[in-house]
Parts: structure tokens; sequence; C-alpha cells
DNA sequence: GATGAATGAGTCTTCATTCAT
DNA sequence: AATGAATGAAGACTCATTCAT
């Protein structure tokens, strides 16, 4: 048998889960949940179905662990990006390089995260949500802690959960984005998103960016 | 026969097609492409399946109508909201208001439109998307142009594209939110929005907030 | 189309229906429940699968309504066979004589009612139980009444409940043999029976019971 | 390593046969054969399924192991219980205690033997009846051979077989009320059978025989 | 114009069984 | 001797779609 087969054969269990995981990655973030098989997974994976189920379990279960696995990855990327010792904008425009760079690094597990997780619905809905919540804390605390301290909570004008939610649906929209237009580097993205809800397009539109300063 | 059932028979195609279609988009709505079952959206519709294909085409071919119909609302209700005479910001402020109101008024359309659209996929993706361009056209150019006037579009902070999503995907983000807080009325909505990407977090922060002027 | 075929389609609902339990009966009392699959049932039927599940429900409803016809249908068939104005023994010889008719002539029926109906578990055991249950009361009521008012109930060599168990137990013993001795006639096999209870219940009423002697 | 963990490796073949064949025995007795999984047999066992297969082959096999070694038991306390010397009803009713005190001490042998052996058909059916048919003849020898002598067997209302297979009905109907009521001992279970079969039997091999009159 | 009747095709899931170590 | 790893085969169930009336 060629070493090819060898090493194909007879592997230890951590390892079956980790390339079934990485096979329905691909093929949920290709198809979709519903559209996506069991059958193809098991083919990309090159291991037989009776195998997910016994490893993995169900379908939705299978589907929950992809989502799991994929959303604690990208989390650890940001916060590894995150630099505490810097002044919060440059906190926040590391982040998001980081996000941006996950995003361009692992395309599938961005897609499977932003745009498929959202269909199955119900139970699969609130662990998304959770963890965008999550994210916008993680990224966002740094700007809108800044804006409470102010004062700013009682105003009509100012509402942390909401901007919270816009900030972050801006930052997957231009995700999305830049996965159309991969020249673009991530710390041109971040930049961009920086100047947009740091400075304002009142500020831009006197001449007036945003620049990293460190 | 009574009346009731008279009514309920031999209509005009033109009604059975606006029936058939509004119980699709309620369905879809609820339950998403894959989930939605052409059994249910007949019997909610109240008309048998062959009708629905006879009319309508096939279950894509229904989902693509709807989708197209919701969104020609949508436009028509943010156009009808948008007030040219009216300074750029004022104009923007004018078309999101009407923006989160039809979001208000016609939560299943919305819902089709933002949530369900994405699951499909290929083809559908293309249209949702063209309709999202043609969105942020709308809105932004405003302010885009405004910004091009002066030069931005060479610098490398600046990207009319890039941040058009962005804004995009934060009015749509605000908008899910608001679908959970229904006792937050359209005009403070988009102030929330007009703080963000008017003025930034920056003058948010200074205590510097944007207010409707007109 | 040759009228064969013309008969076999577009029959209603009901006839259909009828059609399915007939093929039921027949396979599941063939192969058993789970060895009995729903492939070759729809064969049997002459009707694709998909009308099986819409009409009827799963493979467990399936089950559970050829065992709920099949057992009225011996129900009734032993009752219309009693004859009320006749002494118990005669009432009792008939009864016999009915089911041992019954299950010469629907030899599926019974063999789905007695030998598979086991052979699911916890709903259905609880359902044929009860059947065997109303079968006993109906048959041996005469016989353990006789009995019980003449005080047997207080003797230790004499329980109602047990002891109809144990008819219940011989006359379906009696019947499965009669399945492989086609040429043994209802009547014969109800006398049988009725030599083997009734003498034997006989003496029990006259107070003569047997003891151990040793 | 410790002795627990020594003792349960490297046993002796015949060792690990027994405590397969327990394992099976208490599964295929609480599920059924079909319901029954190799698995959860392996599992309550505490060995690896390739080890089943290697000493006891297939499912089927096992299975037909399991019925033979329970019904052999079964035969065995019965002859053990049979005392020669003693009257013909005497030994009737000590084979009946034995054959009651057997059900209740090893519950699962006779569920596996009575219930679940049914269930899977074809050859296994073949096996249980020869083995009623051996109970039968050992237990009833008695009663039907001494009818016999007496010239019944030319008579219309008596038969043998037949007789013999409603005898064995009886027992195993009674055992199994027996199972839900553990407060009535083998004893009495023994004595109302004797009641009811008995004096029957008596009746007739005097010749009194029951006949229909009308 | 309208529908009850009917199905082909495909999916998830399970289980007895066997390698390779 | 003993087992973790692996799978072929099969079964229940569903759904979009289309006849025949």
């Amino acid at each position: 048998m060629t070493e090819e087969v060898q090493r194909a054969r007879r592997l230890p269990r951590a390892v079956r889960e980790r390339q079934i995981l990485d096979a329905a990655v691909q093929v949920f973030s290709r198809y979709g949940y519903h559209t996506a098989s069991m059958d193809e997974i098991s083919e990309v994976a090159g291991v037989s179905k009776p195998m997910i189920y016994t490893y993995l379990g169900s379908k939705e279960d299978l589907f929950a662990k992809c989502i799991r696995r994929e959303a604690t990855r990208l989390l650890e990327a940001i916060q590894d990006g995150v630099k505490p010792e810097l002044p919060p904008d440059m906190q926040l425009w590391h982040g998001l390089r980081s996000f941006y760079r996950f995003v361009a690094d692992f395309r599938e597990s961005w897609t499977v995260l932003h745009r498929q997780a959202l269909t199955v619905g119900g139970e699969f809905a609130a662990e998304i949500t959770a963890m965008r919540t999550r994210a916008i804390e993680l990224v966002a605390a740094l700007v809108v802690n800044a804006g409470a301290r102010k004062g700013l909570a009682e105003q009509a004008e100012f509402s942390g959960e909401g901007l919270s939610a816009a900030l972050v649906g801006a930052a997957e929209s231009l995700a999305d984005w830049a996965l159309d237009h991969p020249d673009v580097s991530d710390g041109v993205l971040a930049s961009w998103l920086m100047n947009l809800v740091w400075l304002g397009f009142n500020d831009l539109v006197e001449g007036d960016v945003w620049k990293p300063t460190a």
C-alpha cells in the first residue's frame, strides 16, 4: 500500500474528528445547512457516514460543533490582536485588523458563521447572537463605555446597545464586501471603518481623516 | 353556495396571485426558504398546490417573486420618504426613517429580504446584492458624493463602495435590533445611525450630537 | 389504458386506506413489525410510500391501526357468535367456535394480533393486553362468575383473574395449533377446550377442588 | 494494574462466553431481538464487539445460543422437580411448581424464551416449538397417556396433541400473569392450574365428556 | 378554473459486521 | 487475546412536483 493510503487509515479519533469538522465547515459554507448533505461531507472528509454520526452526532450536532469551533477561533484571533496598552482607538483598530485578517484567511469559517448560521433558526440563532454580543462587547466596549462615562446614556441620540448592533453590522458587512475585494488589506479595511465610526462622515468631508498612530 | 364561498372561487388571476404571494412571504419569513413547505403555503393561501405552480411556477420562482415584490416595496417606501429639497444630512435622515418605518410596518417583508434571501445562495444572492447596491446608492450617494467632490476618493482612508457597504450593514443590523425593541421610534433609530455615521464616536464623546433640523 | 389500470388509479381515499391496511396486515403478519419494510407494504398495496404516510402516518401508526382494526374484527366476530339465550356452557362453546372460525378464516389477522403485536413493546403491549382482557371478560365471564357465585373466590385454589389468564392462554395456544391442522373444525376445537376447562370448572363450582396430597 | 482490571482481562474462553451470554439474555429479554443492539450487549458484557463475534458468531447465532441455554435450564429445572415415584397428579403438580419457581427466579430467561423467541420467525420458531413440544411431552405425558390408555384417543372430544397445546398455553399464560403478581407462590399457581385441567382431565378419563346440546 | 390523488427522488440515520493493530 | 476504528447496506420518512378529473 502506498504511504498515502497508510496515512488515511486507522487514525486516532481526535484526528478524524478534526478532519470531519474541516470538511463540514467547507461544505456547510459552500451550500448552507439545508442544502449540504451528509453524503458530501463524508466524501470530502474521506470518511464514511457512520463515522460522522459516531464521532459528532447528528447533522444538527455537527453544524453546532462547526459553529462553535469557528466562533471560538474567530474570537481568539481578535483577542490575540488587541493590545491593551494602547489607546482605545488603536485597540479598536487592531481588533478590526485581526478580524479582517481572519475573514481573509478563513473565508469558509466566516461564511459559516455569518451567512449559514442564520439559516437554521432557533437554537443556532441564539448561539450566534450570543457570539455577536460577545464580539461587540469585546471590540466596542472601548468606544461605548467612553461615551457612557460622559453621560451620553441619558440622551435619546445615543444608545449603547443600538449603536453596538449597528457597529457590528457595519463591520460584518464590510467583511462581506472584502471577500470580493481580496486586494484590499486588512489594515485598510480597519481604517475605513475607523473613519466611519470614529470620526463620522462630517469630519471626513472636512478632510479630517483618522490614521493609525502606532 | 354562500357568498363566502363564492368570494373564494373563480377569482381573477391577479387576485389569486396576490393571495399566494402574501401567503408565501408570510411562510418564507417564518420558516426560511428550505424549511418552508409548499403545502403550508398553499394552506395559508387557501389555494391548492397546483394553482401555485400554474400561476407562479416552482418554489424557487415563487421565492424570487416574493423577493422582488418586497424589495420593490421597500425601495419605493424609502424613495417616497426622501425629500430632495433638503440638505444632504436631512435627506439621509428621512430616508432612514422611511426605512425603519417600513421594517416596523412590514416585519415579514423585511425578514424575507434580509434573513431568508441569503439562505438560498447563488441566483438569489446576486439579486439581493443588486438591491442592496441600489439601496446604498440611493441613500448614501449624498454622503459619498460629497466626500468624493473633495478629492477623498484618492485617499486610502476612504472608499465610497466600502463605506457604503458598511453603512448599509449598520442600518440593516440596527433594523434587526429594532425588531426586538418596537418601542423605539423610527425617528430615534434614524438619529442613532446619523450620529454614528455622520458625526462619529469622537464627536459623540465630545458631547457633540447630531439632531434633525427640519 | 386497460380497465385493470383504470381501476387502480385515482381511487377515493377510503378505498386506498383499506388497500393499504390490508397489505400491511399481510406483510406484518408474515415478517413481524421490525422485519417488515414500508417498501414491501407499499409494493403489496400497489401504492407508493408517500401515500401510506399521508393516509396512515408512520410505521408505528400504521401498525397500531392494523392491530386495532383486526382486534375489533375479532371481538365483533366473537360477539356475533355468542347467543345470550343459551345456557352458559353453550354460550362459551359458541363463542369459542366463532373465535376458531375467525382464526381459520383470517389467519393473518390472528397472526398479527397474537404473535406480532408483542414484538413492538410498550404502547402496543398495553393495547393488546387490554384486548385480551376484554376478550377474557367477554367469554369467560359466564364461567368465572358462576364460580364466584358459589363462594369460590375465597379459596386459594381459585382465582378468577389467574384462571382467566390461563384459559385465554389455552384458547390462544390451541388456535396456534389449529393453524397447522386446518382439517380440525372449529366445532371440534371448541369442544376440546370445553372438555378441558368446563369439566374442570364444573367440579370447581361443585366445591370439588384438587389439593396436593404430598 | 489493579487486580480488578486483571480479573477482567485474559479470561479463559468459557468464562467470557458465559459473561457474554448472560449479558445477551439480559438485553434480549429487555428489548427483544430486533431492538437489542450488539453495542449494548457488548457494553453490558464488558467486552468488545469483536469478541462476541469471535466467540459466539452473528447476532442470530448469539440469540440461538441464548435460547438454547435458557431452554435447557428450564427443562432441567422442571425435570429436577418431578418425582417419578409419586402418583401422576402429584408429578404434574411438582413439575408445574418447578416451572413457576423457575419463571419467578429467572424472569429474564423466561421472557427471552416466551416473548422474544417468537419475534424472530423462521428458524427460531421451529426451535422454540420443539422445546414446547418436549415440555408438553415431559409434563403432560402423565395425563394424556392416562387418557389414551382408556381409548379416549378415538373420540372427537379428545386429542392428546391439541389438549397438550392448550395446556401448555394455559401454563405459559399463567406464568406471564404471575410475573405481575409476585406475591402468589409457585405452589398456589400450580394448584390453580391443576384445578383447571386436572379435574377436567379426570372427568375425561372417566369417559365423562362434554358435548354441545344445541 | 381548480383540486384531490399520486409519486420519484433524495436525505438522515442506524446497525451488524469486520479490519488492522 | 483483545479492541478501537471503520463501513456497506438498508430503512424510515419527506417534499417538490404533476396527473386525471
